[in-house]
This record gives structure tokens, C-alpha cells and sequence, in this order.
DNA sequence: GCCGTTTTCGGCCCGACTGTTTTCAGTCG
């Protein structure tokens, strides 16, 4: 049973609770359970035995009970009775956009409308505009909202979003009036995905900014334009929420569009006992007395805490760190002195020379880069023979480089399905720094995935776990494997996570990082560069460590290279098991 | 349905915009 299942279960109920016109406050209820579970970084199932559910936030012995039934039966009375009062087809009509409870609600029982096809028939022929509070606008609105469900595309990669995001503020920022410009919301957060924009001016002169609103660059749709705030959708499909504030309110109005949600109103909820009142326009006395809100700090100084990093305001215990004084110092971008995995053209995939990676990684101020082509199972991948050639091609070049960057050998190599590596002990012990990853087979199940995994990681030759789930955002899930077992293992081994940076992967996920954080193990921030201009892509991973509460200290590449190489020398290391077989004219 | 620094009952975050309306309900974030 995934935790994702029994999310789905309680944001059903919720669902099927608005459509029945139950108490909103219910729905609430299930939705906010729905959310704990969902950033849960264990199984819930496993908690259910345990008896703890009910200790969870939001989850009372009612949820908790719900909750058991569906871990250990696969489905709830509740659920089913819900079921049983409203037509399957009605619940889809949630997800178009400018349709809620009430409207599907409405349509269902007084039109018989129970999928979006009858519904955008009724919208068609007019038959929804006679209803109550419905029109031909809103006829129209729901169509069209019809016709992109169909075409629906769902969330965007974060380095998707963050270049037109970046190219509407710069726009704003020159907007007569405009003081700041930034983006909130997820992309503030730096989540791995984005659904849609929020961007936050700050102006003495709304009304100039939103004259600027039908021309900003990308933009294919003005949905909403009122005199502070303003929705369009770009051409690549994103839409974006647009909102002019006065100086004054700006930090408040930062704060709350960040959020998430659930931080949000923990700090209203903390605001409230404190006899105060938070908004976006700033912080108010329950009288109405404007107190502040021209700062973020002003903000969580009047519910009496220290500021807190956007990527940290998850509901997740951030805001009980900081009462506490015990924020995590996160990890930053300028910490790292090297990168860890990085592809040169010996790599099928990869195009750029030792050269040209050496040079970006100088630009970038990198100390050193650990070259890791790919190993023989991988097309055209290097063979045991060709690898301690390329070793001695990567040293030759380090020498006349002295160190700006320096350039260890590596290899990423591949962890058969039986769990052994796709390379001679010899040679890889002949290396400076290996990856160890899974590139097949990913279909195995949980518990072989485990055993593979752990297996590599006792073998005594891999210092880090390449991109430990093998998922692609948006294209293919994660194996299935036992992430705590391993963890486990890779301290009892001394073999740090990769997070990997690529954009696509961001791999460990934030809270698979918090686990590898609580177990002990060492984390390693990479590009995974194929091209030498995704050797950039490093913020990325640190993103996502930052998400994932990692400080310097957890990141072994902040350390430098002396540092690094003295930690690699506790590692335990086992004598070479397989012999390399006698290649003249190679010397180890 | 959850929860407790006024509470075990009675609250539960809050404002903008649209489209429908002549004062507001629904949706969204």
C-alpha cells in the first residue's frame, strides 16, 4: 500500500464530501489529512501498526481508523457509501478549471450531468446558461475549460518555468512606479515542478503595471485583468497570477504567496493566538490597526519567529525549528567546490571534450571535477581496458591544468541486475571517485531492486549511489526499492546519495534527502553533465537539498579536495576480488 | 473532522475577480 494510494483515498472523500454539500469544514479536514500523509516521509501503513496515526496533525481517530481500514482492506465504508450517493463521472468535473463543487453539483442534479462530456454538451446547447447564478459566459468558460482538460499537460519542470518567469519580471521592473518584482509561489520554493506562476510587483502605480499585462513577453491569453491583479496563459501553455501590491504590504504579500498552504495558515493560526491578524496587506492588530507587513521579517517576527527559507515552508516542522532556534544553515550554491559527476564525449550521450569541461568548470569557479563516463553495458560504454586509458588521458590533463580545476578519474558504473558492477575491481580501484547506478532492469521488484542496490553498495568500490530512484519527472516513476534499508547499508558503508541535478531527475527527491539525513548518510550534489553547459544545472540539486533541510556539512563536495580525499580514505575498501585480465601496454 | 495559552463546544485563513446579479455566490490561490 503507498502512501499515494491512501492520498488519493482521503482526497476522494473530500471530493465526494464538497459534492454532497457536506460541512466545508469536514472537507477540509480530509483534504488537510490527505496533505500530511502525502509529505509523510515513511509509510503510512507502517504507522497504522504501529498505532501512531493519530499522532499525525490533522489526523484524529476518525481519519486514523479510515485510513486503517483502507491499508489493511483496500477500501473504506465511507468511501464506499460516498460512492454509492454520487456518479463517478461528476467527480472529473472538479478538474476543469472554474468548476467546483457547486457548479458540478448543480449541473448533476439539476440536469442530469454526471461526465464532462454531457456537461460540455449542456454548456453547447445551452441548457447549462439557464440555471441559477450560470450564463453564456460562463456557458463558454466551462467549454473551453473542456477543450483544455482534454489537452490537459499538467505541471512544468522548474527550469522550464523559471526563464519566463524571469523574463515577465524584467519586464515589470521596468514598469514606471514598480519597486520590486519576484516570483512566489512554488517557483519561490523551488519545487521540482511548477503548475503555474506566481509573480508579486510592488508599486506606488497599479494601474501602469497592468496596462503592461496583454504585452508581457510569452503571453497568448489575458484570462483575468482587474486593477491589482491579473491571470494570463503563456504560449507554452503555463498560466500565470499576476498581483500589484503597495510597498508597504509587499513582504506580507511575499510571504502569503509563497507559502505553501498548510505553512500559511499554521502562521495565521500562531497569528491569531497571538491576538493578531495576518493577511497578504500585512500584519494587523484585531482591530485593524496596521502594525507592519513592508518586510518578510515582519511577518514572522509578529508571530515571534526568525525568517525562513522558502524552500523549508512546507508544513513539515519548519516552523517548530524556528521557535526552537534550530533552522537547519542550508546548504548554498557558492559551498560547493566541485562537481562529482560529469560526462565527456567518451560517453555516447555526452559531446563535450576533458578540454571544454575543464574550461566551464573553471568559468564556474568550480575546484574540481570528478570525470564519470559510462561503463560497458551502456552503449558504447567504456570496457575495463578503455577506461584506465581514459583514466590515464583525464591525469595527464590534470597535471597541466594545476589545479584550475582539478580533475579526479571516475567512472559511473552500472550495478548489473544481480547487484554485481559492470567493471573489473582492478580497474575501479585504480579510480579516484565511482558512481555506482541502476540503467536497466528497472522493472524488478521491490525487493530484488533491494538486494541489487545493497549489494553494490557492499562491494566496497562505490562511493556514492548515482541518481538513487531512477526516475524521470513527468516520464517514468521510480524503481521500486526499500529507500531506508538501503540507506542503512550506505552508512554502514560509508557510500554517500547522489542528488542529482539534472533538472529531469532531481534524484534523491527533497524528502528522500531529510531520510538520508535523519540515517547519517553523507549527500553528494552533481550535474550529471552530458554537455558542459549543464555543469550550471548544480543549483538545481542544491534546491532540492535545501528542500530536503541539508546543510555544508552534509554535502561531501563542499569539502575540499583534501578534505574529500581523506574521507574517501576511511572508506572501507575490500581487496580486488576479480583480476583484471593482462592487457599490454596498460599499467595500473 | 480536528482541535484547545479564553474553548471538550464552537470555531475553523482570507481577499480578488468574474459573472451573475442589483448585493453576492462561486472559484481560485
Amino acid at each position: 500500500m503507498e502512501n499515494a494510494e491512501v492520498v488519493a483515498m482521503l482526497g476522494e472523500i473530500a471530493d465526494l464530501l464538497e459534492l454532497t454539500l457536506e460541512n466545508p469544514f469536514k472537507v477540509r479536514a480530509y483534504r488537510r489529512a490527505a496533505q500530511v500523509v502525502d509529505t509523510l516521509p515513511v509509510p503510512v501503513a507502517e504507522l497504522w501498526e504501529r498505532g501512531e496515526l493519530g499522532s499525525l496533525p490533522g489526523v484524529g481517530a476518525h481519519t486514523a481508523a479510515r485510513i486503517g481500514e483502507y491499508v489493511e482492506h483496500g477500501t473504506c465504508d465511507e468511501l464506499s457509501r460516498l460512492r454509492g450517493k454520487v456518479p463517478p463521472g461528476v467527480l472529473e468535473l472538479l478538474q476543469l478549471e472554474g468548476v467546483g463543487p457547486k457548479t458540478a453539483a448543480q449541473a448533476w442534479k439539476e440536469l442530469g450531468v454526471t461526465s464532462v462530456d454531457a456537461l460540455e454538451e449542456a454548456a453547447l446547447d445551452g441548457r447549462l446558461a439557464q440555471l441559477p447564478r450560470q450564463g453564456h459566459k460562463r456557458a463558454e468558460a466551462i467549454a473551453a475549460a473542456v477543450a483544455r482538460h482534454r489537452s490537459r499537460k499538467g505541471r512544468f519542470l522548474l527550469h522550464r518555468a523559471l526563464p519566463y518567469a524571469e523574463a515577465i519580471l524584467a519586464r515589470l521592473r521596468e514598469v514606471p512606479g514598480v519597486k520590486r518584482a519576484e516570483a512566489a509561489g512554488s517557483v519561490r520554493r523551488r519545487k521540482e515542478t511548477v503548475g503555474d506562476l506566481d509573480l508579486l510587483v510592488a508599486s506606488t502605480a497599479p494601474e501602469k503595471v497592468m496596462r503592461v499585462v496583454p504585452g508581457l513577453p510569452g503571453v497568448a491569453k489575458v484570462l483575468a485583468l482587474g486593477p491589482t491583479r491579473a491571470t494570463v496563459r503563456l504560449r507554452m501553455g503555463m498560466q500565470v497570477d499576476l498581483r500589484v501590491l503597495a510597498p508597504e504590504s509587499y513582504g506580507a504579500a511575499l510571504h502569503y504567496f509563497t507559502g505553501n498552504k498548510v505553512h500559511n495558515i499554521a502562521v495565521r493560526t500562531l497569528a491569531v493566538h497571538r491576538g493578531l491578524k495576518v493577511s497578504e496587506y500585512g500584519v494587523f492588530t484585531k482591530r485593524g490597526r496596521r502594525l507592519s507587513g513592508e518586510r518578510e521579517e515582519d511577518v514572522f517576527r509578529a508571530v515571534g519567529l526568525p525568517w525562513i527559507p522558502p524552500e523549508l515552508r512546507e508544513g513539515l516542522g519548519e516552523l517548530e525549528a524556528a521557535a526552537r532556534h534550530r533552522l537547519p544553515h542550508l546548504v548554498e550554491e557558492e559551498d560547493l567546490l566541485g562537481d562529482m559527476h560529469v560526462h565527456s564525449d567518451a560517453s555516447s550521450d555526452a559531446s563535450s571534450t576533458l578540454e571544454e569541461l575543464a574550461s566551464a568548470a573553471r568559468a564556474l569557479g568550480r575546484r574540481y571535477v570528478a570525470i564519470t563516463d559510462h561503463s560497458r553495458s551502456r552503449p558504447r560504454g567504456l570496457t575495463n581496458r578503455q577506461l584506465l586509458r581514459h583514466a590515464q588521458d583525464i591525469r595527464r590533463l590534470d597535471t597541466g591544468l594545476k589545479g584550475r580545476p582539478h580533475l579526479l578519474a571516475g567512472i559511473e558504473v552500472d550495478i548489473l541486475a544481480d547487484g554485481a558492477l559492470d567493471l573489473a575491481d582492478e580497474a575501479l580501484e585504480s579510480l579516484d571517485w565511482v558512481v555506482g547506478s541502476v540503467h536497466s532492469r528497472f522493472q524488478m521488484p521491490a525487493r530484488e531492486m533491494t538486494a541489487r542496490i545493497v549489494a553494490a553498495l557492499q562491494s566496497g568500490h562505490v562511493h556514492v549511489l548515482g541518481h538513487p530512484s531512477g526516475r524521470l519527472i513527468g516520464s517514468r516513476d521510480a524503481y521500486a526499492f526499500d529507500l531506508e534499508q538501503v540507506l542503512e547499508v550506505a552508512r554502514e558503508e560509508g557510500v554517500a546519495m547522489e542528488v542529482n541535478a539534472q533538472p529531469e531527475r532531481l534524484d534523491l527527491t527533497d524528502t528522500a534527502c531529510r531520510m538520508a539525513l535523519q540515517a547519517k548518510v553523507p549527500l553528494v550534489i552533481s550535474s550529471d553533465a552530458h554537455h558542459a553547459r549543464h555543469l550550471e544545472n548544480l543549483r538545481y540539486g542544491v534546491w532540492v537539498a535545501r528542500r530536503g533541510w541539508a546543510e555544508g556539512k552534509d554535502v561531501l563536495n563542499t569539502r575540499t579536495l583534501p578534505e574529500l580525499r581523506r574521507h574517501l580514505g576511511r572508506v572501507r575498501r575490500v581487496p580486488a576480488r576479480t583480476r583484471l585480465e593482462e592487457e599490454p601496454g596498460v599499467t595500473l
